[in-house]
DNA sequence: AGCACGCCGACT
DNA sequence: GTCGGCGTGCTC
């Protein structure tokens, strides 16, 4: 008798210890081995459900053995293996997360099958909606060579000369032919031709070029690209889990640094996986590694349909993809043998997922290099603040510094422009004088600019002159954006709309005016600009791009494609312009408004602010022609915009760093952020109170350096008809606050309607 | 998560 | 007397 441990596909914690389940002595369950990563159906109570085999080779459980059930069927083939279970055990332990949705990580996007119980026990499995998808390829038969041309079969002829030339696919023949099916089934049964099935890799909307491998020149490396990369070797060769950061100006030529890692990995036989921020994971990214490794690339990112990632997914399980080039979730990807993660952009937010498990892939990659003997280089031109503490504190870290850029070119000089002086000036418009004139001289010289605003519609809010009414979200505790398309308001946290009403609905006044400013003004107001100069002439490309010019597939590509083809052309969005875009010719950035950020209530503000200027000053001078930044802000003097500005890192850690030791914020503590949220407001703040009083003792108990806060609503008081209260708990910096309260997730009653999570590590607090 | 067992109020 | 409320506990 053999024992299979069984993680059921159910996510609640109250089920993450492993059921064991009998195997017969094969192993196998109607012939199909029950192995580590393969879905099945296993009796569980009166009921059927899927779960995934997390051991195949489990002791004997020590229960009553007549209580022991037998797997009943194995239902797919093995998506993970042990090195997987580990690491989805680290992460439910550490993400405090169902164990379930960590091992979900793992597992194909869409294909786990369900189970469909009807009466007396009866199931059916109901097989996944996302497969593999087959052409059906149309090839020389047998008799191909003996075919004889008929009067009346002039379609045959036709489909046996298209493939003297080799093989083809039904659906070219019948695009080229009209309808062939008869005359393909003819030609099949004569033994001229015959048909193959032929697995079929979907790729979507992926330009042409970019689907063959067109190999790419190796360009010299810098003195600081050797330096870091003889010590990048190193590591790799040494297997001991290290972790290098790579601190490099923005075109010090990263990526280069990246590749040649790579190919060490994959010269020792070792995968590698490369993280970017799904916003810059554009085709241009994805060339770069194709045009230096192939067809070998494999692509994850959550723009690509079901059976796309399908398709690249199993790619990377057949072992025939050895590069991984995706989001955060492609750290999860069926790797043979990772040997090697490139985190870039290492201090982005967007490497956190904001739903069970919330982990950063920073994190979780550190934890699986050193776990499994593997390297992790993380680069950035603007290093988290961890992530720089860190290499002062922990031996395996070490920070390597690019501080030129490969082409030797100075980095663009920013000039920060005081609005509040212009506004003393008389200006009243969102541009200042200096920029647009600026950009004019840029624009006739045929070059190109890109622009900043972090706010996307075209006012923030609208307020009732009269009476002081400002529209609400009707579920969320937010103002109404405006929008000029369509002349709607919307919550940008639930995407509620409804129309700017002509007068204030409290007091009747027509004097309902439109506050601050948003990518849809920024572009109006340009765009008249731009056609009102003659020498500028109507015809110069302005590009908006927010979230809602690139909400459509492949919206994203067809922009940047419009400004890449373009001459002189202005590119206006929010922040998904400022990271990874390399275009030449853009010789001026300007940051329209840099306080977006700044003044929200959250320790990182400052830092969220500096990175962003500098990824966005990034994007000027990057080819021949020389950059210029021009930065607008009502606080010149905020020391996040001087440092940015005068490119002086150490001007804003130096102070960053006091201020977070002062207040004790990371990286001189750990945090949590403990959320309960419900429908009804009261009822949430009881839960909340009594979370409280179950925690605080734990908390307390800890020693010295441990905190938790009263309970208390947070900053986004409501999202989407859910009112929203918090817990911040802080211990001494390498604390485990997960090990502390596992205990109290692990056992709290549930409360009807309420939810109680934790967030570990969170990036934001709102 | 879902389902059963179990102990207290208003009903054919 | 029983139908049914949802609190507690178990499922290999």
């Amino acid at each position: 008798m053999r024992f299979a441990s069984v993680t059921l596909d159910i996510p609640a914690t109250s089920l993450d210890d492993a059921f064991t389940y009998a195997l017969p002595d094969d192993g196998c369950v109607d012939g199909t081995p029950a192995l580590i990563g393969c879905a099945v159906v296993v009796p569980f109570g009166k009921r059927h459900v899927i779960g995934f085999v997390t051991d195949d080779k489990a002791e004997a459980p020590a229960i009553d053995p007549s209580k022991i059930k037998s797997v009943e069927k194995v239902v797919s083939e093995s998506f993970f293996d042990e090195r997987a279970v580990v690491t989805a055990k680290y992460l439910a332990k550490h993400c405090i997360a169902p164990l379930s949705s960590c091992i979900r990580l793992f597992t194909p996007p869409a294909a786990i099958p369900k189970v469909v119980e009807g009466p007396d026990g009866h199931y059916e499995i109901v097989r996944p909606s996302v497969s593999a998808a087959d052409d059906r390829w149309v090839v020389k038969g047998p008799n191909f060579e003996r075919f004889v041309a008929r009067k009346n079969a002039a379609k045959q002829s036709s489909i046996v000369a298209a493939l003297s030339k080799g093989d083809l696919r039904a659906v070219e023949l019948s695009l080229e032919y009209g309808s062939v099916a008869s005359a393909l089934s003819s030609l099949e049964k004569s033994g001229v031709i015959s048909i193959e099935h032929r697995r079929r890799m979907r790729m979507g909307d992926m330009p042409e070029g970019d689907k063959n491998f067109v190999p790419s020149a190796k360009p010299k490396l810098t003195a600081g690209q050797s330096l870091a990369l003889d010590a990048i070797s190193e590591g790799i060769h040494a297997q001991e889990g290290r972790v290098f950061l790579l601190d490099g100006v923005t075109g010090s030529g990263k990526t280069e640094v990246y590749l040649r890692a790579i190919e060490e990995a994959l010269s020792m036989g070792m995968d590698a996986c490369v993280l970017v921020p799904e916003i810059s994971l554009t085709p241009q990214t994805v060339a770069r590694f194709r045009g230096r490794f192939g067809d070998v690339v494999a692509v994850i990112h959550s723009a690509m349909s079901q059976g796309e990632r399908f398709d690249q997914w199993d790619f990377i399980k057949s072992g025939r993809a050895r590069v991984v080039v995706g989001a955060r979730s492609a750290l999860f990807a069926p790797f043979g043998n990772l040997g090697l993660v490139v985190i870039d952009e290492e201090h982005e937010y967007s490497y956190k997922q904001d739903q069970a498990p919330r982990y950063h892939s920073r994190d979780v990659a550190t934890w699986m290099m050193d776990r499994f003997k593997g390297m992790l280089i993380l680069g950035s031109a603007t290093p988290s603040l961890e992530s720089l503490h860190r290499c002062q504190t922990d031996g395996s870290w070490q920070r390597l510094v690019l501080s030129e850029r490969a082409n030797k070119k100075p980095l663009p000089p920013i000039e920060v422009i005081d609005m509040t002086a212009e506004f003393k000036g008389g200006l009243r418009s969102m541009y200042s004088k200096r920029l647009l004139f600026a950009l004019k001289q840029e624009l006739l010289a045929g070059n190109k600019a890109v622009l900043l605003l972090n706010q996307r519609g075209f006012a923030n809010f609208v307020m009732c002159r009269e009476c002081g009414y400002v529209p609400m979200c009707p579920s969320c505790s937010t103002s109404l954006t405006y929008h000029e398309y369509g002349k709607r308001l919307t919550c940008h946290h639930c995407n509620h709309q409804e129309h700017l009403l002509a007068a204030c609905p409290q007091c009747g006044s027509p004097y309902l005016m439109k506050y601050g400013f948003g990518t849809q003004q920024a572009e109006i107001y340009l765009r008249s600009w731009l056609d009102a100069d003659s020498n500028l002439g109507s015809g110069i490309p302005l590009i908006r791009m927010d979230a809602d010019t690139t909400s459509a597939k492949g919206a994203h590509q067809k922009l940047l494609g419009q400004f890449a083809d373009a001459g002189a052309a202005v590119l206006l969005g929010t922040q998904m312009i400022a990271k990874g875009l390399d275009f030449e010719k853009v010789t001026l950035v300007g940051v329209i408004n840099a306080d977006t950020q700044l003044k929200l209530p959250d320790f990182r503000a400052g830092e969220r602010t500096y990175s962003l200027i500098l990824q966005v000053a990034g994007r000027a001078g990057r080819a021949d022609l020389p950059g210029k930044v021009y930065v607008q802000t009502y606080r010149a003097n905020e020391r996040a915009i001087v440092a940015a500005s005068t490119y002086n890192r150490e001007l804003f850690m130096d102070e960053e760093l006091k201020m977070r030791s002062i207040l004790n914020y990371p990286p001189y503590c750990v945090m949590a952020n403990v959320l309960v949220w419900g429908s009804s407001q009261s009822k949430t703040a009881s839960v909340a109170q009594s979370a409280y009083a179950d925690l605080e003792p734990i908390i307390d108990g800890m020693g010295e350096g441990w905190s938790i806060s009263m309970p208390c609503p947070c900053v986004l008081a409501k999202v989407r008809g859910a009112y929203r209260y918090h817990m911040l708990i802080k211990a001494p910096y390498s604390a485990d606050i997960s090990s502390a309260v596992i205990g109290y997730f692990k056992e709290k009653k549930t409360v009807e309607d309420v939810n109680v999570t934790i967030d570990i590590n969170p990036i934001d607090i709102l």
